[in-house]
RNA sequence: GCGAGCGUGGCGGAAUGGUAGACGCACUGGACUUAAAAUCCAGAGUCCGAUAAGGACGUGGGGGUUCAAGUCCCCCCGCUCGUACCA
């Protein structure tokens, strides 16, 4: 009988649903383990790094499952956002359809893959039933004082006058009609997670099973920072400017004054001054986009402005508007000091500003290290940290200036002019401003009769949806017509999955037994935003008493992309690797055979073709074969290459394991281990037992390509073993079904059936996993190198634990040893159970 | 620009500061076959050496700490992710 994949993997898919295996409830005489894989976008069929994600987290759900937890593991769908806009308009169809045909076809690849997913609690974000809850949340929020409305600036399509996304800014031109985007001001909501930064920085540090790389990413995101606030009286002129710096101790080395093109100093200057109104507008004349700002050449206008120097009577410094200064930082003013800052130093040279040095050093500047202070008056010979805090206690004397901490982070737009995304359900009225909807209107719905071909926001131009009643006066007034940023909505999908009943948007027995996440897994470009949000959103949640949690994920993993091999025509056009064939290491194109250029191995992306469909994997190799290569490759955290060869040596390794399996002779009285083994049966069951050690530490570690070697490695022990006696027998089929246990979790169709085969019971999805017998795993001797000068001249085997002497003693019975060993040496390091060097 | 991570044979990757290259892929040789595929067995970092024994070199590059460095520290190079309206 030869190994099928797709009719087995079918049979146990519905075996699987039928028995409801994987359906989630509370049972409070078990501990609880929730397992999350990040939810996808439905963008309509899944790629290589969603059968990543969900290989690895339904390899966690499985095994946690048979360690006796009782495991919730969901999957729900990411749905609004911009793509299904953008295909609408391509595709002549309406967003949600678009949405939910996609849905639907995803579900379908999803259930093929044979995810341990509990599919009753499955939920869309597009769906009123999820997004009325934040509706009300956002509400709540708002009565809180968490939100709130101001004027933000935003990238501006003149030509098709609408906002456009970073993304659809491509080098300073809208992606469709190619014009030069410009800055814009518009109001927009706010979500006050400044507010919380100080606990969110605090707390990163008690998130023990977090990557160390995220929490540092997160850190630095939020960007706390101890400075000052210095104020500059402006000269010829009864007013201040108020600066922030975090380098107080530099202000001796001040040459220069840069103030944002936003602040209000500008914009008064602008008033009186053409050309800085128009230096101004060349300024906005780009982009939002934080890289596009930094990497932009560095411009000022010269104000004629001057403000004194607080310490030094005679010197004034120039006001310069400078495109780099950004306003949402500090006060949206700096003093610029060349010396110690390379932007300050670049901004020096290029309008021949003074350079004064205030730290001690031999190197170049700018320089930005730390040592004596110079030049300085009363923080001469201070180091930076000392300087700092004596500069900022002149200043608080003097009532000009005081310590701040500033932070980095900013507050969290939510304001989206789109129309694929949740309502926000307030009423803008001419009389009562902002005015949040009733909540027994709750849910406001989209409106289905929708125009995305108009210019402009969809909303905005649907005035039957738009127009209502001001719920206070009564009187005429508009809907808001921006809807949520997509974060909104992955920022509490994981509490929804612990109860999705309909009328509250979780229950407390619910968040109290499966919260919080036990393992959350994905991409690493989610490191900062989406985490963080979450995060953020659970505190306010917390903030407003609908839950109280929070922090949402006990322990994080990242996973690496999926890389493929690059091909060009030799026209330089991408090509798809089906394409492609390899003959004696060169490439051939396989419908016209001419030769192909191999390019670099990259993240795979379908504008470089270098995909390969999931879907045509799974029907040539089936579901398993391609969990088992998404888990033994590389480990989970790594960037790693799909390739066809590797796809090839997992298919063959099942393909063995199945023939082993169903040639194994079957007695159903040859279940129980014999009390006396033989040497060789010893030695199998040794192995095993090392196997289950080393297989439960690596996927405790996450090591999931260590554990599918250690499982080959058993393989290879149990299809070298001969069979002799009936005690073999008994051996290696307990062996055998260990194996099958133990690989469950990756491969779970075929363990299903082999343990099927060998006529147990019940299903293996419920078998407990197997327990170590330390006495099998303990060794009696062990092999050390000796070394002299470090490099190793001999390897020898020795009791364990044997004392220095004697290890010594053999040592030097080594023949290559004493060959290298000249004169006596000078030193001898012993490490027990581990080394033996000679220093000579 | 800034923040973070990564870099080990032909390839994916193993390796509590202690034998670098586990396990696999590709490759080479052999067995089986009329032949091929599949399967099974064996070999293998590079160089010197005889295909041996043994040795030299070797973890992106350069320097350092240590009896001992892929691992720790400093500098540099390359790649990847994020950079707030892609998700």
């Amino acid at each position: 009988m030869k190994y099928n994949p797709s009719l087995i993997e079918k049979k146990w898919q519905e075996k699987w649903s039928k028995l409801n295996v994987f359906k989630a409830s509370i049972d409070k005489t078990k501990p609880k383990y929730y397992v999350l894989e990040m939810f996808p976008y439905p963008s309509g069929a899944i790629h290589m790094g969603h059968v990543r994600n969900y290989t690895l987290g339904d390899l966690v759900a499985r095994y946690k499952k048979a360690q006796g937890f009782n495991v919730l593991h969901p999957m729900g769908w990411d749905a609004f956002g911009l793509p299904a806009e953008n295909a609408a308009i391509e595709n002549k169809t309406h967003p949600a359809n678009w949405t939910y045909a996609n849905i639907e076809s995803m579900k379908t690849q999803l259930i093929r893959m044979g995810l341990s997913y509990d599919w009753d609690r499955e939920l869309a974000t597009c769906n009123p039933d999820y997004y009325k809850f934040e509706q009300k949340m956002f509400l709540d929020f708002f009565n809180a004082g968490i939100a709130y409305k101001k004027e933000t600036l935003v990238n501006w399509d003149p030509i098709e006058q609408t906002v456009l996304a970073n993304e659809q800014v491509i080098d300073g031109r809208g992606w469709r009609s190619g014009a030069k985007v410009e800055k814009k001001k518009m109001k927009g909501w706010f979500l006050k997670i400044s507010d919380f930064a100080d606990e969110l920085l605090d707390e990163i540090d008690n998130l023990s099973n977090w990557p160390e790389k995220v929490k540092i990413m997160q850190k630095n995101w939020i960007g706390r920072s101890n400075g000052a606030i210095i104020k500059f009286s402006i000269e010829n002129s009864p007013n201040n400017l108020k600066i922030f710096t975090t380098r107080p101790d530099t202000i001796f080395g001040a040459t220069f004054i840069a103030i944002s093109p936003q602040h209000e100093l500008s914009k008064q200057i602008a008033q009186k001054d053409s050309k800085a109104a128009e230096f101004i507008k060349f300024c906005e004349s780009h982009s939002i986009k934080e890289i596009d700002i930094e990497k932009a050449e560095k411009h000022g206008y010269e104000t004629g402005l001057t403000v004194s120097h607080p310490f030094k009577n005679d010197v004034s410094l120039k006001i310069y508007i400078a495109n780099f200064v950004l306003m949402d930082y500090g006060t949206g003013a700096i003093f610029g000091c060349p010396a110690h800052d390379q932007r300050d130093y670049d901004f020096a040279i290029k309008y021949s500003l003074d350079i004064i040095p205030v730290i001690k050093t031999g190197e170049t500047l700018p320089f930005m290290g730390d040592g004596p202070h110079i030049n300085s008056n009363f923080l001469n010979n201070l180091n930076t940290e000392e300087a700092k805090i004596l500069c900022i206690k002149k200043l608080s004397e003097l009532g000009i200036g005081e310590e701040k901490v500033t932070y980095r982070i900013r507050d969290w737009g939510v304001s989206r002019q789109r129309y694929w995304g949740c309502p926000i359900p307030v009423i803008c009225c001419d009389e009562c401003g902002e005015v949040p909807v009733p909540i027994e209107q709750l849910p406001i719905s989209l409106p289905q009769d929708v125009d995305l071909n108009k210019k402009g926001n969809p909303l905005e131009n649907h005035n039957n949806w738009k127009k209502t009643k001001c719920p206070k006066c009564n009187k005429n007034a508009i809907r808001e017509t921006d809807t949520f940023d997509t974060f909104f909505e992955s920022s509490w999908y994981f509490a929804r999955f612990t109860d999705i009943n309909p009328s509250t948007p979780f229950s407390e027995e619910a968040i109290k037994y499966w919260m919080p996440v036990d393992q959350y897994i994905g991409g690493v470009e989610h490191a900062v935003m989406h985490l963080l949000y979450s995060r953020f959103f659970m505190r306010a949640l917390k903030y407003v008493n609908i839950i109280n949690i929070e922090e949402p994920f006990i322990s994080l993993q990242t996973q690496g992309m999926v890389c493929h091999q690059t091909f060009k025509t030799k026209n330089k056009k991408w090509l798809h690797p089906n394409k492609v064939r390899k003959e004696d290491n060169e490439y051939f194109h396989v419908d016209t055979k001419e030769p192909v250029i191999a390019g670099r191995i990259e993240k795979m992306s379908k504008s470089k073709k270098n995909v390969v469909d999931p879907q045509q994997i799974i029907e040539n190799f089936g579901a398993d074969t391609a969990r088992l290569f998404m888990l033994s490759d590389s480990p989970p955290n790594r960037d790693m290459e799909w390739s066809s060869s590797g796809v090839e040596g997992s298919w063959r390794f099942l393909n063995k394991l199945w023939k082993f399996v169903i040639n194994l002779p079957k007695d159903k009285k040859l279940k129980k281990l014999p009390i006396n083994l033989s040497k060789k049966n010893q030695e199998l069951i040794s192995i095993m037992h090392r196997t289950i050690n080393d297989v439960t530490k690596a996927i405790d570690e996450f090591h999931f390509n260590l554990a599918v070697a250690s499982i080959r490695s058993l393989f290879n022990a149990l299809s070298s073993y001969e069979i002799n006696e009936d005690d073999d027998k008994i051996v290696v089929i307990h062996v055998t079904e260990n194996l099958l246990i133990l690989i469950n979790p990756m491969v779970p169709h075929l363990a299903e059936e082999l343990w099927s085969k060998l006529e147990n019971k019940g299903i293996i999805s419920n078998e407990n996993w197997p327990k170590v017998d330390l006495s099998y795993i303990q060794k009696n001797s062990v092999k050390i190198p000796i070394q002299v000068n470090g490099k190793v001249r001999a390897v020898v085997e020795i009791p364990i634990d044997s004392n220095k002497n004697d290890i010594k003693e053999i040592a030097l019975k080594e023949e290559n040893v004493v060959k290298f060993l000249k004169t006596s040496p000078k030193k001898v390091i012993i490490i027990p159970n581990r080394v033996v060097n000679f220093v000579v």
